[in-house]
DNA sequence: AGCCAGGCTACCG
DNA sequence: CGGTAGCATGGC
């Protein structure tokens, strides 16, 4: 049972590979070796990026980033040497300045602990500022770890699909997408930035899922959403 | 002019 | 527990 293979193989079929947590271009992707973060200044910036797009934009996140290269201070030491008000100013386009400032310094000191060391979720949800997503997006992202990131977007297609109903609990969620697909980092990757790269389209303003293809064009059953439970 | 971003924490009942 | 207000923005 391929629902969820399905829906990928048509989302990757009209978008392509999206090469997301961008390291290098997709035309990697097809060379088989998904270009891994190896520098530990690479994997730190995954670290900030997740942080900085949480509920905002990835221009907004990209602006932040911008500003810290620009004041040299993406690695974490230069990022918690930097004093409030500017790593504040520089968070700022990523909205929750105050917020996220906080948090970089957060993770920062943890990035710092680890010394190189891949951490657990468990310990990646004891940094203030990390929650489920952002802790699977640094373990799929930077990690390369086979998890699957969940996130509104996620809910929103999968329930205008039937698949489930939205309120499920996120790791539910998670496990459902990670017990009908292989344990594939470069699926995982793939498939979440294109859920993020369809739902923009078709699940931002409601209602949601108006006009999107995967409904009209692979008629999920959807008799039944209310009964069992 | 609104509406909406790839959430998280804290605090409420 | 579940539900939600609040969080120092900017682009379409």
């Amino acid at each position: 049972m391929g629902r969820l293979r399905r829906v990928f193989d048509a989302l990757m079929d009209w978008y392509g590979p999206q090469g997301w947590w961008p390291l290098g271009p997709a035309v990697r992707y097809h060379k088989g070796k998904y270009d891994q973060p190896s520098t530990g200044r690479e994997v730190f910036e995954v670290y900030i990026g997740a942080i900085l797009t949480q509920n905002s934009t990835w221009t907004g996140a990209c602006q932040a980033m911008g500003r810290l290269r620009a004041l040299r201070a993406m690695t974490p030491r230069a990022l918690l040497a930097l004093p409030d008000e500017v790593l504040e100013e520089a968070v700022r386009p990523a909205r929750y300045l105050r917020q996220k400032a906080r948090y970089l310094r957060a993770i920062a000191s943890f990035f710092l602990l680890l010394k190189g060391r891949i951490p657990s979720r468990e310990e990646l949800l004891t940094v203030r500022g990390v929650g489920k997503e952002t802790a699977d997006s640094i373990l799929l992202y930077a990690h390369h770890q086979p998890v699957f990131v969940v996130d509104a977007y996620t809910r929103r297609v999968m329930a205008a699909l039937g698949v489930i109903r939205g309120d499920e609990e996120y790791d539910t969620i998670r496990a459902l997408f990670e017990k009908e697909l292989p344990a594939d980092e470069i699926l995982y990757n793939e498939y979440h930035a294109l859920f993020v790269e369809h739902a923009r389209r078709y699940y931002s303003k409601k209602p949601y899922g108006t006009g999107d293809p995967l409904i009209t064009g692979f008629p999920v059953k959807r008799t039944r959403q209310k009964d069992t439970a």
